[in-house]
DNA sequence: TCATCGTTTAACCAAATCGTTAAATATTCA
DNA sequence: TGAATATTTAACGATTTGGTTAAACGATGA
């Protein structure tokens, strides 16, 4: 097994969570407001336990809080994963957002070269 | 099996090959500039096969783009792939950027098309 | 030619993922 | 009490993932 420190965990579990497109669903649905585990699972096509396991890995991810009230769960979301998965990709976004690389995808057959000047650009942070 | 849009298998793949913290490592060093292959694994306890496997995952997940010079294989980020990821993620942003956080409980079911005028408002007041 | 180097492929294994159906649990209500 | 509702847990199976070692492959250089 690989050393992962505790940030590094997170960041598996929340990509992981965000790696199948009934989870990302489920995410897009709760951004709209709180929602049961019955209304999440309406829209799909996946027996109620399936729902119940996508729930559970975004539970784990901290992605989801759920909170039983009566006989429903309602389930709310809690962005500061995505929040960091967002961190993440944000130490990348000058390589595509960067006029140098901007400049390169547009020059198709010479973006080799052109991202090598991107890159040393990058660099310099 | 679930309906999966070509949008959504991109992103299946995509977050998926972030889950892995040898393969975030590997876009790190990649976004320094190009490597081989020996030059990526050399900081990992797992074996070239391993690295190999990794490398192929990131490949079909569009992050890499590997070329043979001779004898070595040199590697090249492709960050279209990240900045897919970090599109989707920017859809929520506002989600944790708010400063009230207390966002979601003003979206309502028209979010979709209405979101940034709600947001708008909700950040308003 | 032959040994070596860099890398991949093959074969295998353990564990995780994603789905299922059936049963259990807990709450509400007639 | 007992039926109905909402959800989870259990048990199972197929597939994928992530690692290993051994073998193969293609390029280099003595």
């Amino acid at each position: 097994m690989v050393n992962r420190t505790k940030a590094s965990v997170d960041l598996d579990a929340i990509f992981a969570a965000l790696a199948h497109p009934i989870r990302r669903a489920i995410v897009e649905r709760l951004a709209g407001g709180d929602a049961t585990v019955g209304e999440l699972a309406e829209p799909h096509k996946v027996s109620l336990p399936a729902i119940s396991k996508h729930l559970r890995v975004l539970e784990d991810a901290g992605l989801l809080q759920v909170e039983p009230e009566g006989r429903v769960h309602r389930c709310q979301l809690d962005v500061a994963p995505l929040s960091t998965a967002f961190g993440w990709l944000t130490r990348y976004r000058v390589l595509w957002e960067d006029r140098f690389g901007r400049l390169a995808e547009h020059l198709g057959e010479s973006h080799k070269t052109e991202r090598k000047e991107e890159q040393k650009h990058a660099r310099k942070r």
